[in-house]
DNA sequence: ATGGTTGCTTGGCAA
């Protein structure tokens, strides 16, 4: 069982890159971030012709928009709400597998604009008010012993080696304490594991975002660690590979974020 | 310190 996890950065835009990456990757489950793309113009026929008959999302006029694609059947599709916006950024379903049954949410946190302080920035404010209402709601709902998958664009990247530059970005939106002290008690509250850091050290970098804005994203290697998928205890075992597919930054008009695959054995 | 690029949409915002 694969699952990919990508932030697409327009879904309608970068259908041939869907494609390839099917091609080339096979996951049984697609889940993407940044369609921004409503739910009537989403490419359901495209996606169908790809093999991802079974598909759940919810979009919107150019911001935001998550979507999840499947090989198997999807059951209990939903659909939620965060902070009283109905803003496209938090969908789930429950993925029929013979081997068993697991849900599966799809995550866009808000980026949080530029400046890393709630009073002079209302997006960072969105940002914290997010994650702290997501994270008591999912250890209100659910316990640890529950198989869960959670994936997305978390726009948080929590540790030391998730930057190029620990020093340099403390005090940039995406690697402050109080957002990666916030997703380290996310964590903590279903015993996630951080599939990313179950299979590289934490003394290795590692990215799956690199900004449009450098001239030369291998060179500055400027990268952070923004795409994340995290199983409950249960799933834990069942994990057996992980994989970062950096080349995608290179191919023809690309995502600022590369596909994230894990693989489970079941 | 500042600017750098992209997508959606055609002015300016969000990332």
């Amino acid at each position: 069982m694969r699952i990919i996890t990508w932030n697409i950065n327009s879904v309608r835009l970068r259908m041939p890159l869907v494609k390839k990456l099917t091609e080339e990757a096979a996951p049984d489950i697609l889940c993407l971030q940044e369609t921004k793309t409503p739910d009537e113009h989403f490419p359901v026929d495209d996606l169908r012709a790809l093999g991802y008959e079974h598909q759940h999302f919810q979009g919107m006029k150019s911001y935001n928009g998550v979507a999840i694609l499947s090989k198997y059947p999807l059951e209990s599709k939903e659909i939620y709400t965060r902070v009283g916006r109905e803003d496209c950024r938090h969908i789930a379903a429950r993925v029929a597998h013979e081997l068993g049954k697991f849900e599966v949410h799809n995550l866009y946190i808000p980026a949080g604009g530029d400046e890393p302080d709630v009073a002079a920035n209302d997006k960072f404010a969105h940002k914290l008010d997010f994650v702290d209402e997501m994270s008591a709601w999912f250890k209100d709902r659910y316990s640890d012993d529950q198989r869960l998958v959670a994936v997305g664009d978390f726009n948080i990247a929590p540790y030391e080696h998730d930057v190029w530059s620990h020093k340099q970005l403390l005090k940039v939106v995406s690697h402050t304490p109080p957002e990666t002290d916030r997703l380290a008690g996310m964590l903590a509250s279903l015993n996630w594991t951080d599939v990313a850091r179950h299979f590289v050290p934490e003394d290795e970098k590692t990215y799956t975002w690199w900004s449009y804005r450098n001239r030369d994203w291998k060179k500055s290697n400027r990268g952070r660690r923004l795409d994340h998928v995290w199983v409950t205890p249960p799933l834990k075992d069942n994990l057996s590979a992980y994989d970062v597919l950096t080349h995608t930054r290179d191919w023809e008009k690309p995502s600022d974020h590369v596909p994230v695959i894990v693989d489970f054995q079941f």
